[in-house]
DNA sequence: GACCCCTATTACGAATTCCGTACTAGTGTC
DNA sequence: GACACTAGTACGGAATTCGTAATAGGGGTC
């Protein structure tokens, strides 16, 4: 049955990133930071899709296997993007936050 | 010739959203306060397709057509949505940026 | 009044991403 | 062996995003 679809609500590449950059991690470890950190749980399609974009594009790279966990590690050039990414939002954020009149965190 | 498409990299909701938590605003200077907000810079295809999504979604309303500009409204539901979503992206913002090491702001 | 630039929106097609669901398989435990 | 939890793969659909092009009004200038 067609359940009803919210369409892209998230950001899911932001959320990686920044999970790994508090070390490595294999993809069902990331799925339990994320939703720690957020909330916000990630289905295995989204996650491991995400992740191999983000090796494709060097950001992310894979260790090697320990029994079957795949772990990755974000790359010097993951972690510049992702501070980038995140001085961005931090900045809307606080200016929407200011702007609905929640005080600033 | 093909540019080479980048892929989803922002979240043009949340950019139009906390723009108009400002103050009504028409498509076209949303585009540009988006841009002094953020410095990313929203095509007309993306801008305006987010808008009608919104509205279907009761996010933001239309007003009154002003000339040839069509301003839109952040409706209640919409700055709650916001208020929600902002306040995940800070968090996760904050973790980031400690993280990385970088002081937090 | 023809031309050009800026504002403003609509139209359209294509690529990419995201998301849910189902499936396989290892490990431990009762 | 059954069951629960961990871990990842496969797959297909749908929505979103993005670029580009087209349309059109207004203002200035030459």
């Amino acid at each position: 049955m067609a359940m009803k679809r919210l369409g892209r609500t998230q950001d899911p590449t932001i959320l990686v990133l920044t999970s790994l950059s508090g070390g490595p991690k294999h993809g069902y470890s990331l799925i339990q930071d994320i939703e720690a950190m957020s909330g916000i749980v990630l289905g295995p399609g989204t996650l491991y899709g995400v992740l191999a974009r983000l090796e494709e594009e060097g950001l992310v790279e894979a260790l090697p296997a320990d029994h079957r966990r795949r772990p990755y590690r974000i790359t010097a050039s993951g972690a510049a993007l992702l501070r980038e990414r995140l001085e961005t939002v931090s900045t809307v954020a606080r200016i929407g936050l200011k702007r609905l009149g929640i005080a600033g965190l």
